[in-house]
DNA sequence: TATGAATGAGAATTCATTCAT
DNA sequence: CATGAATGAATTCTCATTCAT
């Protein structure tokens, strides 16, 4: 389904994140893609089909580095807790390193008109929740995590949590140190959801 | 500071708040606008400036209304526990009366050009903050709440937790009941800020 | 034919004057025009049946000043040349102390789709020429003036010159006084005209 | 700096002129102008970044223009008095072929709000002054004009005049015969500026 | 006299996209 | 693969003017 990316498309990809951590989804215009690559506009289209269609694979480029990272993060075999912790962090990290991936995810409402990206925001939400889910499962059967909430709630309370984080980091113009207040946020996640 | 708004710049909001329900703020032309309320684009200047200065009036409108509705259900002598029930509650009440004040929230991203409104949205997320952090306090002193995590962090867990809800009711299109969902995060929250 | 005007139509024209000395002609809106006196723009149309007319209007006042200053220092008693001077002088003295009226009477090719204006803004140009060529006329047989050039054309130099003044004095913004290069450019143009 | 122009700007750039020659510069909209090349609106823009680029560039082929012929008849090997000669009679044939240019030149008023076009008349003023001082220097030290003036004002009344000249038959609508009152006023100048 | 509301005609741009070469 | 040219649909906003009250 995926097919490979040509090496034009993944310069396209890198200047589409680019664009949007310099001036949010509003920048990424054909024309300023094409500027910033050195090609005409019509260029893009060799390439991909639509604007729509840059994001689409943006989207599912994000999605499967994540699918990976997180995967690998969460089947490691340390306990509930540190895979919960290595995960968080991880998002902190991988964020703060890609501002856009930050803009990209955020920007689902604006997505309204177009189906098929709100769908790929959708599934990548659905990925990590399940994630998520999982962990908190073997937590507490290993009685790591407290068993009085149910572990969609618990993953939806971290979730949320650590979005508006981003969020505000996003809003601010990325200019507070994200791995240092996430770090805290984690903290306080781990407090809450501990088993007493 | 405040003009008392003028019927006709009523009629407008309204027509603001009805199309960015229905498509977003992407939808929120002047032509749409003009149309919507029969009259010619340019007889919209005649009430408002410009389109900027329409969300930065519908934003007051928002805001006041938060303002009010927060500050009531805060200062009530009700214990903390109840209060912050409240004002939760009313969160997901109030959205789901009004899903463009959702969409308009929400939509912070949109906003990066234009700073007046980014002002407007991260006040009412300050004054949100600051209610929330003034129960939480209160509830700790009355022994109602944990004690083991600052107020920040914890008023910050709720609204994230909030937000990520509202979100995805807005992202869903609206067809699940906010109010219903929101209940049970909300019963999620007071299980995880209680003391014991 | 040229009715009395009444006191809201000079106010009117006042407020004319000055946004045009302000922002040019292109600042003379009907907009601009009201709130700069405090009424609504449809309180103009009282008082003026169309930008055109108000324009038209303070041409006509432009003229009638100058008819009046002119036609005065030119009937004086003194020497042709003594009443060239006085004229001229009086030119840069008005333009300097009105800098509106230089704009008005500068900006010609704005009224290219106006023939009212421009016919006013003609007649004008006609009556200075006018007296200019009498007092020429007169310096020429009282011997104090060469007599080997037609008047005509030597009021044509002496207008293009002081008109030339006016109109870079204009472009600059007026910051250079108008009555000390005035007073330059006049000795050079009695230099030239003189008899020897 | 100037780079080279394509075949479409220089299109677009004649039937500016053409616009202009017709009916001020008021005429100059992009609408007219597309349709004056039978293209769509938005087609002008591949061509040019805006409608001041457009003035901008004009100015800068005028610029070029005058600059290359003025020089040319300037540094000839005459006599100043013949190079003067030949320098003002180009400028009314010249004017008298491209009657839009002198419109161009002369509704310098119109740049009120576009520091980057008055830049540009300003500069051609500067250029067209200093050929004319050059000259008039030249010809004081071989004694063919008058030293009893600066060159400086001399050069202003001879521009002055000029300008109004060609002023007064674009206000005409071009119709009268610039080269032949042009003539005439060169007559007048050239007698004023003789030694004796 | 004045207001408030509205109009209609434009104006300059922007943007994603198409197509012949 | 890439370019150059063009399109058409939008978009925000401006301005002189009209008209009922």
């Amino acid at each position: 389904m995926k097919k490979e990316l040509t090496d034009r498309q993944k310069e396209i990809l890198n200047a589409t994140v680019k664009l949007i951590g310099e001036g949010g989804i509003q920048a990424l215009t054909i024309k300023n893609l094409s500027h910033n690559i050195g090609v005409t506009e019509s260029a893009i289209y060799r390439h991909f089909m639509s604007r729509t269609e840059i994001l689409e694979t943006l989207l599912d480029t994000i999605k499967k580095n994540i699918t990976n990272s997180y995967a690998k993060r969460a089947q490691s075999d340390k306990i509930a807790f540190e895979r919960l912790k290595d995960i968080v962090t991880y998002q902190f990290d991988s964020f703060s390193s890609n501002p856009s991936y930050a803009i990209v995810i955020l920007s689902d409402g604006l997505y309204q008109n177009e189906p098929v990206l709100r769908e790929r925001i959708f599934s990548i939400m659905e990925f990590v929740k399940m994630i998520f889910i999982q962990i908190i499962d073997d937590g507490k059967q290993s009685g790591e995590f407290r068993d009085d909430i149910s572990s969609n709630q618990l993953a939806f309370v971290i979730m949320g949590s650590v979005r508006l984080m981003i969020n505000q980091w996003s809003l601010s113009g990325f200019n507070f140190d994200l791995r240092i207040q996430g770090a805290e946020l984690l903290k306080t996640i781990t407090t809450l959801i501990n088993n007493n």
